[in-house]
DNA sequence: GATACCTTGACACATCCGTGGTAAGGTTGC
DNA sequence: GCAACCTTACCACGGATGTGTCAAGGTATC
């Protein structure tokens, strides 16, 4: 498998060096390494980088938010707890309409707007 | 429906008055107004605020984390995005097993230590 | 063995989050 | 009409995020 080393990742998909290391450190995207210590980044960790930025740019999304994701996928606890806690809000559930959440929207700032 | 003003609230729900405005700002707990611009909190919102405390506690969520989970739910287009990159990661898939997770869990674990 | 990479670690800094306080003013109930 | 609540709007502050830069040292390649 090819992979390249750091500053090569940064180069092809945007990132700096520090932030790849940033990015591991985090967990989000963790590289192989070689024999020396030496970060070897593979075609797909590249992917997962670009994607990473195309996210953040296109959704203004914290890297926080997306180590919580991954967090929701591995425990089913913390899932289930959020879920629970989903239940009970006024926001529309899992299958809801668009027009659901416009009126949502709607009485939201109806809300916020009242005073 | 019997409500009660926010520093009711925040007695039987152990937030702050401070918080409760600060919850609504974020759009978590967002309750009615009275005529005068008072905040109404209903049993439902106290339920809420109650199930949001006990999920920073018992999970150390970030209220940030609940509120991206809110906004997935009602962006399907960034909830696509987020999926398909979750499907590029390395992290087991929505059905994995807990053995599974272990792994992963080893895996990363042994290459953030291979230096 | 020199050069150009890589490693970790630290300091620095802007920005935001969570939280408290406080001030200036409106509402309510006795 | 006053006491006790409520409102918004600020200032403050410790801690975390995201990012850069630099230092001290290991590795690879020619």
């Amino acid at each position: 498998m090819q992979t390249v080393a750091v500053s090569q990742a940064a180069e092809r998909t945007g990132w700096s060096p520090r932030m790849l290391r940033y990015l591991e450190s985090t967990g989000l995207v963790v590289p192989e390494r070689s024999a020396a210590g030496y970060r070897r980044y593979g075609p797909a960790d590249l992917d997962l980088l670009r994607g990473l930025a195309e996210l953040r740019r296109r959704f203004d999304v914290e890297l926080d938010d997306i180590a919580f994701v991954v967090r929701l996928r591995r425990s089913p606890e913390l899932r289930a707890a959020v879920e629970a806690w989903l239940a009970g809000t006024t926001v529309p559930a899992e299958g809801a309409s668009e027009a659901d959440w416009i009126e949502w929207e709607q009485r939201k700032h109806e809300r916020l707007l009242a005073a």
